[in-house]
RNA sequence: GGCCAGAUAGCUCAGUCGGUAGAGCAGAGGAUUGAAAAUCCUCGUGUCGGUGGUUCGAUUCCACCUCUGGCCA
């Protein structure tokens, strides 16, 4: 019934705490298939209770692939991702295993399976001297600037929206081009594999909120709380690092700085990560080809278990 | 038991010199191109504690009642 003879790859996507590690490695155990992390938090190495890493026994039965690959002073980016996770699934495929991506970073999925433009990575001295520029004109001189040399992106950039003005004029200082310009070039996406895309996630939302909650006191019993206070006590690390602004992290971090009250904090940590959720399904919703499946029963299991056995063969 | 202060959105509160009300947080929806667990945008009708009274009109003024604090006995 598929004439596509590009090798197989499969796409578990969801929001945070839907059990998709659980999900996966039932399915590592049933077909030959290999996992690659796809979440910007699980490649931090000593953040382990608080980003609900596989524990090392999951890990041994399930090894997962870009986990653990940086120190938490590194950053990371969805570009860099593209070529690990590319490289990766080439490696699987060559094994005659099926790579079989897990995560919840959207970003991450989205532009693996799309591409990205062909952009220049960050540069720190450039953001530097836009940081200090913001500190000292403002936002609204930035986004200003940004008109003059790329209009179109200014329009659809909100001026209050930091990150990505910054960004934006950060790419025209470097290669002397718009943002708007390079975008016109168009993008490769993903055409190795051919996919199959899983979402799991609760249909209830209330359902979720009730699972964040359980899981977020379980870290708190497994010694979160620590495993921050040793990152805190690091002096190379800061608040303001990708990895500790981590959900959970950045409130735990603001409670060992006297900034949030103990009862706060943790209140707080649920809050973020009930939005990240939200924000997850945004993405979610707009996927294309993707099969739904809610979790809170066991045939849905057998349904996708059904599904990859088809997709496999076909 | 007496006196005082409260009772308004899921929560914390503002406000209406009498014309049925709005902030923050929470929540919901959306955007998303090398920081993405990030960053940003949009969305506010609720017996204004209850019952009466005054009034053209009461959430607002008055009386009583209920509840919650505090003080005095």
């Amino acid at each position: 019934m598929n004439s596509d003879k590009r090798p197989p790859a499969l796409f578990l996507m969801g929001p945070t705490a839907s059990g998709k590690t659980g999900l996966a490695v039932d399915l590592v155990k049933r077909f030959p298939v290999d996992i690659i992390s796809v979440d910007s938090a699980l490649i931090y190495r000593e953040m382990n209770i608080g980003t609900a890493k596989p524990e090392a026994d999951i890990l041994k039965i399930a090894p997962h692939r870009l986990v653990d690959i940086k120190d938490p002073s590194e950053t990371y980016s969805a570009a860099e991702f593209v070529a690990d996770a590319s490289r990766e699934m080439q490696a699987i495929t060559a094994a005659g295993r099926i790579p079989l991506l897990v995560g919840g970073t959207m970003l991450y999925f989205r532009a693996l399976e799309n591409g990205l433009s062909l952009l220049p990575s960050a540069d720190p001295e450039i953001r530097k001297i836009l940081e200090s520029k913001i500190l000292n004109e403002g936002l609204q001189s930035l986004h200003d600037e940004l008109s003059e040399v790329d209009p179109v992106a200014a329009r659809r950039i909100h001026s209050n929206d930091r990150q990505r003005t910054l960004r934006a004029l950060e790419v025209y200082k470097i290669t002397g081009q718009s943002m708007t310009r390079l975008f016109e070039a168009g993008v490769e996406g993903l055409t190795s594999h051919r996919l199959l895309k899983i979402i799991l996630a609760p249909a209830e939302r209330e359902i979720l909120h009730e699972r964040i909650d359980l899981r977020f006191h379980l870290m708190l019993e497994n010694g979160f709380l620590d495993e921050v206070r040793h990152l805190y006590q690091r002096d190379d690390l800061h608040a303001d690092l990708p990895s500790m602004r981590a959900v959970g992290y950045r409130q735990a971090w603001k409670f060992l700085s006297g900034e949030f009250t103990e009862e706060e904090w943790g209140e707080k940590a649920i809050i973020a990560t009930r939005q990240y959720a939200k924000r997850q399904f945004t993405w979610l919703r707009g996927e294309q080809n993707a099969h739904w499946l809610d979790g809170q029963n066991g045939r849905d299991y057998e349904n996708i278990f059904q599904l990859f056995d088809e997709y496999v063969l076909g």
